[in-house]
DNA sequence: TATAATAATAGTAATGATTACTATTATTGA
DNA sequence: TCAATAATAGTAATCATTACTATTATTATA
């Protein structure tokens, strides 16, 4: 039986009012300005009950800690090699690529995850 | 100036050998049987070192260690969500990704990688 | 072939990310 | 209001990976 959490919602909210893909210890930072003495342990654990229920999601990038992202609505992700910031791409439908997966796999595919790796327009200027 | 290693050219033919995506731990149990005195640093970077001058892949799972892939010809993972294991597919093409998604992207696209999540098909029997 | 320069190694210590543990606090159904 | 118990704070432990250092292996050149 889940009961309701101050932290929990804290956690769910701030996600949501922010794009930059945080990791668990950006969260905790952030969210430590309205429950200051919040654990990091909470905010682990709140992110992994969220990522379960589908509520948010989260990125493992392969350079550094994992991110999360409160914007659940199916998107690609694009990661600067440089800088390492994550953004947003809503080119590709995920959905069509699991169609298109689905009939030649003989398992269930249930959903997926597709990421672009260059450099971003910043560094590019930058350089 | 880069130079030769025994250990290295036994990593990376090790890798070369399999299909199972292992992590560095499993390679380092493997590449034991040969060197039995190499050490785990050893392994990683040399994993690293092959990583970046493309010689062999890193996958992030989002589910324990990385896991390495001695496969370099482009091609799609699928991760199962109940046993971990991954999967080589090769239904998709990501040149073919990446040529769509950087007509729209202002920054400098340089590659992909698409996985799917679910259940395999020994999961699903096995059920 | 011997040698000098230095890249790579083994072994170990350190770091960073995440999870586990436990006594206390907050939520909630009756 | 109260009892049952989920969730928390704070801390310790674990797991994956990287850093450090004295020694060994590779290699270009004499």
């Amino acid at each position: 039986m889940v009961k309701y959490s101050r932290q929990r919602e804290g956690i769910l909210r701030n996600l949501q009012s922010r794009r930059d893909h945080p990791t668990a210890d950006m969260i905790y930072d952030s969210v430590r300005k309205e429950y200051p003495n919040i654990s990091l342990g909470t905010v682990y654990r709140n992110l992994t009950f969220l990522t379960e229920t589908g509520q948010i999601l989260r990125i493992s990038t392969q350079m550094g800690a994992d991110r999360y992202d409160g914007f659940v609505k199916p998107h690609n992700h694009f990661i600067c090699k440089e800088c390492g910031m994550v953004e947003d791409m809503e080119y590709i439908s995920c959905d069509d690529l699991i169609s298109e997966a689905s009939g030649l796999y003989p398992g269930l595919i249930e959903n997926c995850e597709l990421q672009f790796f260059g450099k971003c327009k910043n560094c590019l200027s930058g350089q």
